[in-house]
RNA sequence: GGGCGAGUGGCGGAAUGGUAGACGCACCGGACUUAAAAUCCGUUGGGGGCGACCCCGUGAGGGUUCGAGUCCCUCCUUGCCUACCA
């Protein structure tokens, strides 16, 4: 407002005009002709969970099954307009199946174990479980406050025992089948959360939850084997109706390369250097090796070297960087160079140093790399620093056109040292036996030649890890396993589930397990000697708890399994699953394997939990996203003020679903009067209303009648058609159009064809607004609520217009539009056409080469020279 | 560096290769009102013309096509994801 007092605006009219505050509120307060929201939401609230009319069994018996599932949420207490957005969704598309007649499981839950619960613990002294439950108790009331149909009696909540009993059972499953194994490795370490992490959770060298730097630790650990599904998770892939985004993220994040294992020997000495490549082709090039710091071999080879403190002071400046100054692109290559140590090419028998960097990862591959700085861009640089020889091995293609582009090619014949690596296909140089052959031929006998040898293998890698699933946290499912002295480790016995969380724990935030605090839970009987059995101390990753949860929705309740066959059979898979796209490489490759895992054991009918994908797009507000963190904009007030269908309209109409949109409550006043005037149209002319409308339908309608049979049909085809694709937006948008062709011609028009309109729209608005159409229905003379009303079928004849209008173009160009019959034959069409006044005009003394002729749309002339 | 999206009026956004800007917001005008609010009706991409009308327009440049916002190539901007993966 500060720059509207500008100097071209005369004092002497803003004194003339002062604006006085206006009051905001007025405009929405209760009035005769405005939709009373307030009164018919508390009704119909009321009304709706006294008939349990979203009680899945009320759907029963009618169709095929729809299972509509949207990502649960952490119940962090505050409801943000994410939340309305995806729900709403949800909702919006799970009505429309109902109405459609399908049998709808469309139930909702609670990923509640995880550190905010913890941390709040920690902060104010509540018990986890008491801060989590009063969220809940908070979200379920906002959740059924938007009209959303949720089947309650299916609710679940992972931290209850009653769920993570099956998450138990489920680990101990895997368990038996070798998917679930502890090992000493690095992990990605949280400092701030004082835990260990999964790869997935650690986003550009930060913790996922805390933007902590995330640094490596050794620790034991309990891992899934997802590597062992990663050729699995990527077939399955052609099965799924899902965004392709989606699954190139997971195709990147899974990184499938073929390749090799070479084996290198160390010189004079009893030990092996296997190496993973994607080039064997190159193997001739090696010029030295590089072992990742935390390689195992290190300490031997440097073991009463002069060398080895300052080998080892590295291999400790290494470890303790954070991921990110590990990671960053800028980061430096660095390494040191293994006094007298020798790696063997298997190739040609030559000698080369063995270096230590950090650019060689441990997870990945053996490891260790074979260096060829001639043909990979990291080497190079890295030989470049150390003055590292560089032997080329493969010549590009003599291409000397130039305009060829092929990658990373240089001239031959040069005789300045190269600049860049050459990384594209050639000719194999500088290679024994192999010289002259295609470097792509190469690979394979290469890898063929040392196999023959036992000195190499095909194989293939990915990017893949093992998921890490302890975690050093209380507010989880603990890990159902026992240590004893004397038999080992040991499941915890599938009767003696679930392993409860123990109550007497302290939360000191000190990188111990909480659970080790407490007087109880560290030790019990071993189930096989009797004697004392130690349990393990850490408790599950929550996307444990979440990677089969929607297993559990229909079995909900069942306190004897984890999920009935039967019912299984009848729910599953997901028809429909609703959630943001951040959890392209967590949650949704955890729920594959673990549904693929259970397939495996015989214990779940399909490989794929989730048959079809959306993804929304995400809110924001000032460029950054609402999120549980901070940033809360709450949707309360909106609904205090405007109501709830106004808000539900609102965040759908805002922009197509799987776009993100940055929040605004501008515009919301056009949903808020777009909903006022299908009130009060519809409430003010119900006396004109009839309920055998349909034998009722004027045998000679008249131009409004026309019009208006025409527009509603026409809305139901549009409506449908983005029903089928989430396109709500524009669904809203058709119905605002009738709505408005109502205000013109509805007056004008027989009572049972306005009878027809206001049925229709009342049905097809209904999955939008739900207080606003329930309360509409009952008063156009329904019993039974509008949820279950079915989705009206529109007739395709009388969607058609008698007259069209066709346009008229020369050369591709709109010369006029001409209003014609809607079944004017093409012949026709160009006759009026070539006769057309300002067609003539545009085509001058041009003859007319050719005409297109698209039958209800245009005819287009092409003029000659 | 790699991958995937997205660039259309003042704004959010519509457009199976076929009339660009549906629908809504905002603005402006009219009706109603003592006045306002609310409501109802209408105008609104840019430029030119008294006018019927004409020209230009979907990030930039090429291409395919009778016809391109839409398909192809190059580039620019921007968002998200990912990042030494051997």
């Amino acid at each position: 407002m500060t720059d509207s007092a500008d100097a071209s605006i005369p004092p002497a009219s803003a004194a003339a005009t002062p604006t006085a505050p206006r009051e905001a509120v007025p405009s929405r307060e209760p009035r005769e002709d405005r939709y009373p929201f307030a009164a018919v939401e508390a009704k119909w609230r009321a009304r709706w969970t006294e008939r349990q009319t979203y009680a899945t069994e009320r759907t029963a018996h009618r169709g095929p099954k729809f299972y509509a599932l949207e990502m649960f949420p952490y119940p962090s207490g505050d409801l943000h307009w994410g939340h309305v957005r995806n729900y709403t969704l949800g909702d919006v598309a799970a009505r429309y199946q109902v109405m459609k007649g399908r049998h709808v499981l469309h139930p909702m839950g609670w990923d509640a174990f995880g550190l905010p619960a913890e941390n709040a613990a920690i902060k104010n002294g509540f018990h986890p479980a008491e801060w989590t439950r009063r969220n809940i108790a908070r979200m379920r009331d906002q959740f059924d406050r938007m009209a959303f149909t949720y089947d309650w009696s299916k609710e679940v909540n992972t931290a209850s025992p009653d769920y993570y009993h099956w998450t138990q059972w489920v680990f101990l499953q895997l368990y038996k089948a070798g998917l679930a194994y502890k090992k000493n490795a690095p992990v990605n370490w949280c400092p701030s959360c004082q835990t260990a992490l999964a790869n997935e959770q650690v986003v550009a060298g930060l913790c996922e939850r805390c933007d902590s730097a995330v640094t490596k630790k050794m620790m034991s650990q309990w891992f899934f084997r997802t590597t062992q599904y990663a050729d699995r998770l990527l077939a399955g892939h052609e099965t799924l109706d899902w965004p392709e985004g989606v699954l190139t993220m997971q195709r990147n994040w899974i990184g499938r390369s073929v390749g090799a294992e070479l084996v290198f020997k160390v010189d004079g000495m009893d030990a092996d250097i296997p190496v993973f490549t994607t080039r064997p082709d190159t193997l001739f090039g090696v010029t030295y090796m590089v072992l990742a710091p935390e390689h195992p071999l290190v300490e031997r080879l440097i073991e009463g070297k002069r060398s080895a403190p300052k080998v080892r002071e590295f291999v400790e400046r290494m470890r303790r960087q954070t991921e990110i100054e590990r990671t960053a692109t800028d980061a430096p290559k660095e390494g040191v160079e293994l006094e007298d140590c020798y790696a063997i090419n298997p190739a040609n028998g030559q000698a080369v140093p063995i270096w230590i960097a950090n650019y060689a990862l441990l997870e990945y591959g053996t490891g260790a790399v074979m260096a060829v700085p001639a043909h990979d861009t990291r080497d190079f640089e890295f030989a470049r620093q150390y003055g590292l020889p560089i032997l080329d091995v493969i010549q590009p293609p003599q291409d000397t056109s130039e305009d060829a582009t092929g990658q990373g090619r240089r001239n031959v014949d040069a005789i300045a040292p190269l600049d860049e690596a050459y990384t594209g296909p050639g000719v194999m140089v500088n290679s024994g036996a192999f010289n002259g052959r295609p470097s792509e031929d190469g690979k394979s006998e290469i890898t063929l030649w040392l196999q023959q040898r036992g000195l190499g293998k095909a194989t293939v890698n990915t990017r893949l890890r093992d998921w890490l699933l302890s975690r050093q946290r209380y507010w989880g499912a603990p890990i159902p396993i026992l240590y004893c002295d004397a038999c080992g480790e040991l499941p915890v016995p599938e009767d003696q589930l679930p392993v409860e969380l123990p109550l007497d724990v302290a939360f000191t935030g000190k990188g111990e397990s909480p659970l080790a605090t407490s007087s109880s839970f560290g030790t019990t009987a071993c189930p096989r000697c009797g004697g004392v059995a130690r349990r393990d101390l850490d408790t599950m990753d929550t996307f444990v708890d979440s990677s089969w949860y929607f297993l559990r929705y229909p079995s909900a309740r069942d306190a004897s399994e984890p999920w009935n066959r039967d019912v299984m059979r009848h729910w599953l898979p997901v028809d429909q699953y609703i959630g943001g796209r951040e959890h392209a490489t967590m949650h949704l490759i955890y729920a594959r394997f673990v549904t693929m895992a259970l397939y495996d054991l015989g214990l779940v009918p399909f490989e794929e939990p989730f048959t079809r994908l959306f993804n929304q797009g995400i809110i924001y507000k000032d460029g950054r996203k609402l999120s549980k963190r901070d940033n809360v904009v709450p949707p309360d007030s909106t609904c205090d003020e405007y109501g709830v269908d106004t808000a539900r309209c609102h965040v759908l109409f805002l922009a197509p679903p799987d776009e993100s949109a940055e929040w605004s409550e501008k515009g919301i006043e056009g949903a808020w009067r777009f909903l006022n005037r299908v009130w009060r149209h519809v409430t003010q002319n119900l006396a004109r209303y009839q309920a055998d409308w349909a034998n009722t339908l004027p045998a000679e309608p008249n131009e409004a009648d026309r019009t208006v049979r025409r527009k509603v049909h026409q809305t139901m085809q549009r409506v449908t058609e983005d029903m089928e694709r989430l396109h709500f937006n524009t669904s809203i948008s058709a119905l605002m159009e009738l709505t408005n062709t109502l205000y013109a011609h509805g007056a004008d028009c027989s009572s049972a064809v306005w009878s027809e309109a206001a049925d229709r729209l009342t049905r097809l608005l209904a999955p939008f607004a739900p207080y606003l159409c329930e309360e509409l229905w009952e008063r156009l003379g329904h019993e039974r609520e509008v949820y279950f009303a079915h989705w009206p079928a529109y007739d395709a004849a009388l969607t058609v217009a008698d007259e069209i209008e066709v346009v008229f173009q020369v050369s591709g160009k709109v010369r006029d539009r001409v209003k014609v019959p809607a079944d004017t034959a093409p012949a026709e069409l160009e006759r009026l056409a070539r006769a057309n006044e300002k067609v003539n005009a545009a085509l001058g003394d041009r003859p007319v080469m050719k005409a297109i002729v698209v039958p209800g749309k245009l005819v287009n002339l092409v003029a000659g020279k």
